[in-house]
DNA sequence: CCCTTTTGACTGACCGGTTGGTCAGGTTGT
DNA sequence: ACAACCTGACCAACCGGTCAGTCAAAAGGG
């Protein structure tokens, strides 16, 4: 409450639930976070200035929040996953970039972050900053894949990066999707896992079912709503 | 020329390519038609109607384009597609709906088209409007995958409207990603039909090779920028 | 065939409302 | 005293939309 700068991002961010990007104002975010429009100028030059200390501020809880599945990260997960298992980390990985905490607010932040996604042509400062989540993904996966290859889980002749930037395609599509038809998320993540079944997971290893769960096809969800960050 | 309403359509899509939807004035639209303001409000209520009216004028080009790859459409698609093929349809269909003829202002106008679907949520017409470019899509789709189940190219097994979900994924998603980090759409093309070859077309029918071409990776293709309308 | 009226298309000037941003000054803790 | 923090009032710019009036072509009537 008395940290000015925290207190500043927490206001922009129901404001942005709120109001959405395109009809965010100054006084939205003055009167969410109970200070005057000034007192906003005090702290940050200008408007764009102030977004994209949110940009940044937003990154940094996305890391802290699905940094721990990359090969890098610790080990305590979650209950069932098995830290060793390349495959269950980056599914696990996908799961978490697609279902934030805060369920509640989840489409509407969402939609705010494809405005901003949508401006990143004319904000140059945007899409560097957009950059920075992507590139964080992509990392992760290419990494996960590298694994799980060395593991003897996936197949030798795939190329980690292509099946990263495709996954990317799969969840960016999949958030746009939650945003402009009401689609829930997971309808998009069973065929996505269809597809790393099918063209990573190599059937002659050990615990893999190469043909049978595969085709498990829920075709309209749990609505488990989640916002991604990313 | 003469024609007030078709000239006002064009004049909104040039002014969309070069401002976007976020910035997008009457008065751009005005200059660029070379007409008044008011001239715009004689012949649309307000500026929403004159966006809707162009949503559905943009609805009726795609349908026009595209429309002939259906199982319904005329066989006369081009030289190297088997009209008789359900499969070469169903992927010159995706190729078509994602290769827009002006190349020129390809990324400029799917980036506008990317800024009016994030104003779905808070534009009740907007959302109608694009969820009939998103039906005729699903409807398409399930349609070719079903003629390929009968024509026995596809499993029987599998269900159309769910891959029609995901096709629609990977489409939103390959666009996204070209108006956010500029990535040529035909990277997730090669993906998709990646997909398509290991979960839909059967192994065991003719023509179709299961294995070998289907990791034919583009890794960074030939930089094909067409802008879909959807 | 000419004159009048109507109508479709359009313009320039203008207005109310909103937005990002500034500024002079005030309060509080150290 | 001084710095960090904040406020209320204010301003220029801009945007969507309105309005009175213009103009040419079509329509209509004698």
């Amino acid at each position: 409450m008395d940290d000015p700068a925290a207190d500043i991002m927490g206001a922009t961010f129901r404001a942005l639930c709120d109001h959405g990007y395109a009809e965010l104002t100054m006084r939205d975010i003055a009167e969410e976070s109970d200070r005057s429009k000034a007192a906003l100028h005090y702290h940050y030059d200008d408007k764009e200035g102030l977004l994209i200390a949110f940009l940044d501020h937003m990154y940094d809880r996305f890391t802290d929040r699905v940094g721990g599945y990359g090969v890098e990260g610790d080990a305590e997960l979650s209950e069932d996953v098995d830290a060793t298992d390349p495959d269950e980390r980056l599914r696990a990985f996908i799961s978490a970039v697609l279902h934030p905490p805060n369920d509640g607010e989840a489409r509407e932040f969402r939609t705010a972050m494809l405005e901003i996604k949508a401006q990143a042509p004319y904000q140059d400062a945007f899409q560097k900053r957009i950059a920075r989540f992507d590139d964080f993904v992509t990392e992760t996966v290419t990494e996960l894949v590298e694994a799980g290859q060395s593991a003897g889980t996936y197949h030798e002749e795939i190329d980690p990066d292509h099946v990263a930037q495709f996954v990317l395609v799969v969840l960016d599509g999949a958030g746009a999707r939650h945003v402009v038809a009401e689609v829930p998320v997971d309808c998009a993540v069973a065929s996505l896992e269809d597809y790393l079944d099918g063209h990573l997971v190599d059937a002659n290893a050990g615990r893999a079912e190469p043909e049978s769960k595969a085709s498990e096809q829920l075709t309209d969800g749990g609505e488990t709503t989640g916002a991604s960050d990313e």
